[in-house]
DNA sequence: GCGACAG
DNA sequence: ATCTTGTCGC
């Protein structure tokens, strides 16, 4: 059983990150692994200064109530470095994780899942990280090709190296394509289509828009916390 | 060697 | 991600 200090090495030598990622995608599950889907919850990051602020927003699936906002507060100590986005805001991610009380049955999470180069995208790393389910949500392409969908409601494949990794869905008019892909115990079937049940209307799918708007309102009293 | 590149 | 006003379009 791998320790979280696998996942999430002390030592960032590249050599040290490029094993952890490595772990992670030994390990991640692309086919459907989860109960009865009754809490779903976003996560997603906001900064202020050296602080990284992580929330979650847990919601009922069938109502979108929201029956939960936790988050958690850390200090950056990476740089954002392309496919290596885990090593900066994963640990405080799995911070706030645990400060929850209602357990989601699945997370989505603001990132990339195993549409990652090494198939270790943040979504699948903090899916695999604490073994729970995951969907991960982008705004842009981190590697792969698709044909841009044209009509709302609609999705294409997302295409690397020979292999479907998500899929690039249209989720409103006039809003640019967000890509979807499993993170971890969740097959690509399913992970577009519990993101397209989570949309109302908007660009980003219910639970990933209001985590953002979480922790992006947070900003403005973590200031006075610190003073 | 030259780009591309989640948040 | 973040810095930022107004402004164009539904």
């Amino acid at each position: 059983m791998p320790a979280i200090s696998d996942f999430f090495p002390s030592d960032t030598s590249r050599s040290s990150l490029l094993a952890a990622q490595r772990l992670v995608a030994e390990r991640a599950i692309t086919e459907d692994d989860f109960g009865e889907l009754q809490l779903i919850a976003g996560v997603d990051q906001s900064f202020v200064d050296d602080k990284i602020i992580s929330g979650i927003v847990v919601l009922e699936y069938d109502t979108f109530k929201v029956v939960e906002r936790i988050h958690s507060i850390g200090t950056v100590s990476f740089p954002y470095i392309p496919t290596f986005l885990s090593f900066r805001e994963g640990q405080t991610i799995v911070s706030a994780y645990e400060k929850l009380k209602k357990l989601p049955d699945i997370l989505m999470v603001d990132g990339a899942g195993i549409n990652h180069p090494r198939r270790a995208g943040l979504a699948t790393h903090i899916g695999v990280t604490l073994d729970v389910p995951t969907i991960g949500i982008t705004k842009r392409i981190l590697c792969g090709t698709g044909t841009e969908p044209s009509r709302a409601g609609e999705a294409s494949p997302l295409m690397y190296k020979g292999r479907q990794i998500g899929w690039l869905l249209k989720s409103r008019e006039r809003s640019r394509t967000i890509i979807v892909a499993p993170g971890h115990r969740v097959s690509l079937n399913s992970s577009l289509s519990i993101t397209k049940a989570c949309l109302r209307g908007y660009k980003l799918p219910e639970p990933a828009r209001l985590a953002h708007e979480y922790v992006t309102g947070l900003k403005k009293e973590i200031p006075a916390s610190l003073s």
